[in-house]
Formats: structure tokens, C-alpha cells, sequence
DNA sequence: TTAATTTT
DNA sequence: AAAATTAA
């Protein structure tokens, strides 16, 4: 099946952690990276209060 | 190493 | 231009 919803992934807030804090973000942005014919992942770019933006996987894709 | 995408 | 993100 082709789409991933990134609108499913854009919606809801995930934990990240840096710098030993912990918030709860929803991502500014979504995709996936998927290496062909390998199993992927889901990437969520999210802001932090302090303004740094990082990455963090989401979720698998099978 | 590979994948997409953005930040640094 | 390189780092970072994850895991196969």
C-alpha cells in the first residue's frame, strides 16, 4: 500500500527528549525514509521551546 | 550504507 | 556541504 497518512502522524503530540528534558510536540513536519526494499521509518521534525527544531522517528512503516 | 528532509 | 534522524 503506498501513502502513509502523514496527516494521521501530524495530528497527534509525541514525547522528545533533549537535553534531558522532556516535552510533548506535535511535528512540524512528516515523511518517510525508506532505504528501496527495506523496511522504513517515519520522521517528525518538531520545535522545541527554545526554538532548535530536531528529528525523531515516529513510527515503522512494514 | 541507505532513504528524505531540514538545519547547521 | 554535512549533520542528523532509525534500523535493516
Amino acid at each position: 500500500m503506498p501513502g502513509v497518512n502523514t496527516q494521521e502522524y501530524m495530528g497527534k503530540e509525541y514525547e522528545v527528549e533533549y537535553e534531558g528534558h522532556k516535552y510533548k510536540l506535535k511535528p512540524l513536519k512528516v515523511w518517510v525514509l525508506q532505504p528501496r526494499g527495506r523496511k522504513g521509518i517515519v520522521i517528525g521534525l518538531f520545535q522545541l521551546p527554545n526554538g532548535k527544531k530536531i528529528r525523531k522517528a515516529i513510527g515503522k512503516i512494514e
